[in-house]
DNA sequence: GCCAACGTTGGC
DNA sequence: GCCAACGTTGGC
């Protein structure tokens, strides 16, 4: 089993909505290492950190669950959808998405902020300037450290 | 709103 | 295959 971490951004997509849908699949990524990580690596049962990307404070919103491995993501066909990729076929889809599943809302955001004061922490990918891929593997030493914070 | 960092695109 | 130009991400 292994931790992850993913982005969203609250204006968009928050674990409220998560817990209020219960289950979302993770579509609209574009990016090739984020699709690899869904695609090779995550497996049902995973866990993920839910992190809030472009908010105010930034920083781990709560828990979600890997609930259904990686399958083409739909969006990529619907000539409608923002995400839509003509390059894309149904035969040699292009882009893949698994989907998650709430499991639990931290009484507090951990706010970025924090997770930099955290020397154990220094590691993290979150934590890195520049850092932008919106899939991140975490270490399970860091997942259980980021556990601890959640008062 | 700014802008550094990064990924992608496309001409050559 | 290089790399300049461009677009996007996301903290601040």
């Amino acid at each position: 089993m292994q931790y992850w971490l993913m982005k969203s951004e609250p204006d968009v997509f928050s674990i409220d909505d998560l817990k209020k849908q219960r289950q979302t699949t993770w579509d609209g990524v574009r990016n090739y290492q984020a699709r690899n990580f869904m695609m090779n690596d995550m497996k049902v049962g995973d866990l993920v950190l839910f992190y809030h990307s472009n908010a105010k404070p930034p920083g781990i919103a709560g828990l979600a669950t890997v609930s259904k491995k990686a399958e083409p993501d739909p969006t990529q066909f619907d000539k409608k959808s923002e995400y839509f990729d003509p390059k894309a076929t149904k035969d040699k889809p292009r882009w893949f998405c698994v989907k998650v599943k709430f499991k639990d809302k931290f009484k507090e955001l951990i706010p970025l902020e924090e997770i930099k004061s955290e020397k154990a922490l220094k590691d993290m990918l979150v934590v890195q300037k520049g850092q932008r891929l919106s899939i991140q593997p975490v270490k399970e030493k860091d997942f259980n450290h980021i556990l601890k914070m959640n008062k």
